[in-house]
Order: C-alpha cells, then sequence, then structure tokens
DNA sequence: CGTCACATTGATGCCTCTCAAAGCTTGTGG
DNA sequence: CCACAAGCTTTGAGAGGCATCAATGTGACG
C-alpha cells in the first residue's frame, strides 16, 4: 500500500491483527485540539496491534508512512494458537511485556520538560528514524522546536549534523544503511 | 509498610513480581534533571511489575505511596504456572495488553499542549485519585500549574470544586467513597 | 523545470516554570 | 487539650522557553 494509507481507524471493529512485512506503520490518535499523536511507530519484522485481541474495537488509527507490505492475521487463530500452544503463548506475553516497556520509556522521554534534553534522550533511544517533523510528533513537540533543539545540540558538540535533517550521536558510526 | 517505602529500585535484579493487597504503589523513574515521574499508579488488587517476568531487572523504583499491603510471588512460579494452564496464560496476556492501552491513554494526554485541556482530560480519565500534586506529577505538569488549571476549569464550570483539594466532572454523582 | 514537502531560521507573544509566601488540615507529642 | 510541625493547597510575580505565524532555502520526483 502506499504511504497515508488508513488501513485502520479508531473504533473500527476489530477482527484482525497485523504484521508488518516491510515499510512503515504508525499508529495515531488526536487530541481535541487537532494535534496529532503518534502512539506507536512500527518497524518491519513487528506485530501490530495485539492488544486488540483483547478488545472488539481498534484504538488508534493505523497508517501506512510509507510504502508498505502489511498482513493481516486473524484473531481468533492467534488466540487459539496461544491456547494450544504454550511456548506460543509466553512468546506473545513476551512481546507484550516489550511493549509495555516501550510504552513506558516513550512517557519517560514525554516528561522531560526542556526542549533540548527530550530530543537529546530521544535520539539516544533511536527515535529518530525517518524526518525531523516525524519525530517532532514522537515526542511531543513542534518541528520548529525540535530544529533549533538539534542545531542547539550539534552546535555545542552533543550531537553530530551528518546531513539536512540527519544527525547522530558523537562516537557512533555513521549510518551506512538506508 | 509504610507510605515512602521503596520496594525495589531500577536496575535490581527481578526475582519477584508482586500483587497490591492494599494502600498504593508507583512505579517512578527520574529525568536528567531530577524531576520524577510516575511511570504507573496501582490499585488496590492490580499485580506489579509484570514485565520483569522477562526481564532480569526492574525498569523503575517501586514505592508505597500510603499505607501499603504488598505480596510478592515468584516469577519462576509464574512462568511454569503459564506453560500448565493455557487459559491462566491468556489471561495474563490480557492483562499485559490493558497495560499497554493503560500506557497509550497516558501518551495521549501527555501529548496535550495546552495545560487546562490536559488536566481536564486527565480529570476525565479518572486520573485524580488522591491529591493534587500527585496528579501534577503523574500528567506532567507543576503542582501550582494544575491549582491554576483547575481553579481555572472551575471557575468556566467545566469542573465542579467539592472540596478542598476535591474536584469533580459535572454531571457526575459526587464521591461519596474514601 | 515546476511542484511539493521537508528543512531551516526569524520574530513575537503567551504560557508554563520557578521562586515565594501564606492559609488550611492533620497528626503528634507534651 | 493545646501547640507545633509537616505537608498539601492556593495565589502572586517574574522570567524564560516554546508555540505560532511567516518566509525562504533545498532536495526529490515526475
Amino acid at each position: 500500500m502506499d504511504r497515508g494509507t488508513v488501513v485502520a481507524r479508531r473504533d473500527d471493529r476489530a477482527d484482525a491483527i497485523f504484521f508488518l512485512e516491510a515499510g512503515g506503520i504508525d499508529l495515531v490518535r488526536y487530541t481535541g485540539s487537532g494535534d496529532e499523536i503518534v502512539i506507536h511507530r512500527a518497524l518491519p519484522g513487528e506485530t501490530l496491534c495485539e492488544a486488540a485481541l483483547f478488545s472488539s474495537f481498534y484504538h488508534c488509527d493505523v497508517v501506512a508512512t510509507e510504502i508498505t507490505q502489511l498482513n493481516s492475521i486473524n484473531k481468533a487463530a492467534v488466540l487459539e494458537q496461544m491456547r494450544s500452544d504454550p511456548d506460543f503463548a509466553l512468546a506473545v506475553s513476551e512481546r507484550f511485556a516489550g511493549q509495555i516497556q516501550d510504552g513506558r520509556r516513550r512517557l519517560e522521554i514525554l516528561a522531560i520538560r526542556e526542549a533540548r534534553a527530550r530530543v537529546f534522550a530521544a535520539i539516544a533511544e533511536g527515535f529518530l528514524r525517518s524526518d525531523i517533523k516525524s519525530l517532532a510528533s514522537l515526542i511531543g513537540l513542534s518541528h520548529e522546536a525540535t530544529y533549533r533543539a538539534l542545531s542547539s545540540l550539534a552546535k555545542s558538540g552533543r550531537l553530530i549534523k551528518t546531513g539536512r535533517g540527519q544527525y547522530r550521536l558523537p562516537g557512533q558510526a555513521a549510518d551506512s544503511g538506508k
């Protein structure tokens, strides 16, 4: 599917969970004032919306952030597998536990008041995956504040600017991937 | 145990998870600048630190917020039970899924920029359980900003002040409990 | 080569943080 | 039973930082 495709919306009936083969998916909600908050940003190889296993509705919008290959997995099948295969059930639980801790790391970052410190923490956690605007909405700052924090961090040597909209930690190998 | 007791600290080796019989427990982390962020606030009847089932260390400090009765549950025993009893494993997973969604609700609230709107959303989500300072640290505002937001919301009729440090939504029955 | 979205920087104002001080409640000890 | 201490509540004043609006630069893509 193309970038921008909405796979599912909040409060849609949930019969399936998803597996992200390739591309990128954001789970998104909207505040009353229209700001969008990215609840989770998935990487290829992840399963998505697992919480829907125990809920009849999705709790976020599911949106492709680039050209994406996404598979649906039937909820009932997963539940049945969990019932019959203890190791599978344990693996699912472990993945859930990881998601809880991811969320808590996000909370910790959002609790940082000073923009520079928040941006730095986010970079250190590896939150800068695509563009800066996207990072900004992930950490609850305006994109301008994010740009300024980045440029200030680079000026003080706490980050290294490797290109237009590209930063890395000092002492960290330049990212050759993409 | 008394209020203020630290049951476990971040990075302590984790051999047990907990069950809160009575009282209150906060899971807490600290930002680099010393601000404290409450990652989770547990109610009686909840299990705590379940994520430690799959991790060798605790990821937050565990602190009693009042006089509290807390039981330890051996990790190995829980894992064994999950392996032998599929329904138990499913129940654990379901609880995890609930925690993921709790965390996401918190993220949604922290992403609200305007203090009044954030406080209102927090009240609507039932986050005001004890005192206001405590609510403030839960939603990432200074306690002064929280007090002012509350008083402003009460003045505009969006909340009703029922006493010193006590507020409720209009149209909601006065809370007779305690 | 034109369009579009992201990147970047400037200017301004409001809002929240911070520091301060005083009133209220509760609990404790004498 | 009273006095004091401690902690929450509440309000004030000032400063700084982030949001917002605005404009320009720049790279990607058709």
